[in-house]
DNA sequence: AATATTTCTGTAAACGCTTACATTTTTATT
DNA sequence: AATAAAAATGTAAGCGTTTACAGAAATATT
């Protein structure tokens, strides 16, 4: 159908081969030839036959990333800075979910096996053996956005929970003089909820704040489990004075039932969360949260990838770690 | 690297052409062949070399979504709805935002020219006139996702924004008894918005109500934009009883300054938003709004593009309407 | 048993490009 | 002017498939 260099070269009276060479800018072209061949180029609107040149090439142009869904806060502003990358890079991305229908594993095989991707970025939940096997083996470029458990020989992006509760902690401390601060927990199997927790004792400690053990309460992320949790904190004898939710949805469940209770944020008790999702900013008062730079994490991850693509033999496996920041609302 | 028809051929002492035949499930293979090459393919861990039946079926069994963004609300629903069709289909999906620094239009050329995919969906913000031309003339599957100023030729698919404001107009009539309703407009430019005016008009119209210029106040579609016109309209000396927002940004934004006056909804007001986004369940009253399918929309606009690629010559243009849902909270 | 028919398999070209190697043309050196 | 060196171009193979066509093997028909 399209132009191929079969076609410019019979109008340029030359082989295909000088026509591919003139096109690539090689050197030892003569300079009217060149001049000649592009021009007919553009006059008859060619363009490179992508599949065909990787085909000798073996080399595709294109990354994926594969994550557990494609909705949702984080996804898509991860998949942003991917692409912008990948685009700086002239690289194409394909964004692969791993939904029901279509498993994690599965996808990576296929996407490498069938040379369909020169490298794929791979955002799991947690790490299954399985994956951790094929990881460990794995013989192609790839990237793991993911707190812990991860692979020491696969390179990996994460965001630094640690350092981000440990500043919020401090924060209320030293900046708002709060001493009397409760925690909201995450899903104790999820990692970068217990790294929360640890930031926020590591923070206490250095302090010289005692924690209290009933001012420690289980949640599991959702705003439900906010609510019930804020409402056992504020029905303990020794109410705390702060509130530090480990995810925004929790502190989100916090201000409904402060409310309920007829309680003002901040002047009766402070509530503070992690992630800073769009919802944050939408409670009054708005949430002093922390900040997790989610497109950062694309564009690290992104980047990795493209060292190991350039670097090919002798890269250096990284672990990075994303810090964070807080974001100052009214809410303490 | 990895294994190809040549090894299988090999070890089963045929030509590569019978190794092809036998892993396409050709019908005159003998069966016994067949079943050898196939439990060798299994063994080596074959897996065909994409690239290379592309070069040969120019087909590349991928399809492109081209958006002006990765992120927000809809977007990310309308990708999950496009890749499970195209998954359904043996397909890969790319997904391209046409950010900054890349151009629609520049994207869908380079895509097709390279015969890197086989069809694109297009979603835009409006059709440019450049735009227009190109898909006027054009000669490759696409469908765009848009409300209107279509391209006759080209398929598309839209929500009928007229018929989800007509229900939710007439729900608040005649289910809930209100006439005296407010309207909150989105931008003019925005053909979404102005059918969502015409809708709530003519079910005004319908049920006898005449329509109050004060009660038509222009927004923009943000939360500041709601706040200004609801204080406007609670402003009036003639105040409505219900106001319709043409999108729950903006009815967030009444929220703020109903309950700044200390005003109670639904019981002094009540309020109705569009579009059903996240937001939206969380504000308290929850928000009586319309839903948007969105992933529906995804899902039409891929089964219509892969009519196209399977009808090829005789498919007759469609352009598609997905009909909206009234989610009913306790805002009215 | 000889021929016709059907079933199966192999040969080779094609897809559009890149690139090692060979060859020709141009330029420099003597 | 003859030779050497450098620059430009052409030839052809190859990337991993698919597939038209031809040829061989197996089966059916007389």
């Amino acid at each position: 159908m399209s132009v191929t260099i079969k076609e410019i070269a019979d109008r340029a009276h030359v082989s295909i081969a000088t026509v591919s060479r003139a096109l690539n800018n090689n050197q030892n072209v003569k300079k009217s030839t060149k001049e000649l061949i592009q021009k007919l180029a553009k006059e008859l609107n060619y363009t490179p036959n992508f599949v065909a040149r990787t085909l000798v090439k073996k080399k595709t142009n294109v990354i994926s990333i594969i994550l557990p869904e494609v909705g949702g806060e984080f996804f898509p502003e991860i998949i942003k800075g991917v692409d912008q990358i990948a685009y700086r890079n002239n690289y194409h991305l394909v964004v692969a979910s791993s939904h029901s229908e279509r498993n994690t594993v599965e996808s990576i095989l296929n996407f490498m096996a069938q040379s369909l991707v020169d490298g794929v970025i791979l955002m799991v939940p947690s790490i299954s053996n399985q994956l951790k096997e094929i990881l460990a083996t794995k013989k192609f470029p790839i990237v793991v956005i993911n707190g812990y458990n991860k692979v020491e020989s696969v390179d990996s992006v994460g965001i630094d929970n640690f350092q981000g509760a440990y500043s919020m902690t401090d924060y209320l401390i030293n900046k708002k003089g709060y001493k009397d601060i409760a925690f909201i927990r995450g899903p104790s199997i999820n990692s970068d909820a217990e790294q929360r927790k640890l930031g926020y004792l590591a923070a206490l400690k250095d302090n010289d704040i005692e924690y209290q053990d009933d001012w420690i309460i289980n949640g599991d992320f959702t705003i439900k489990g906010g609510e019930l949790a804020c409402s056992r904190l504020l029905s303990l004898i020794k109410k705390p004075k702060a509130i530090f939710a480990a995810n925004d949805m929790m502190a989100a469940g916090c201000y409904k039932v402060i409310s309920s209770l007829g309680l003002k944020i901040p002047e009766d008790v402070a509530v503070v969360g992690f992630d800073h999702i769009s919802l944050s900013e939408f409670l009054t008062p708005k949430l002093t949260t922390v900040h997790v730079p989610t497109d950062e994490i694309g564009r690290t991850a992104a980047k990795l990838l493209f060292k190991i693509l350039n670097d090919d033999e002798n890269h250096e496996v990284q672990h990075r770690k994303i810090t964070t920041g807080i974001i100052i609302g009214e809410s303490c």
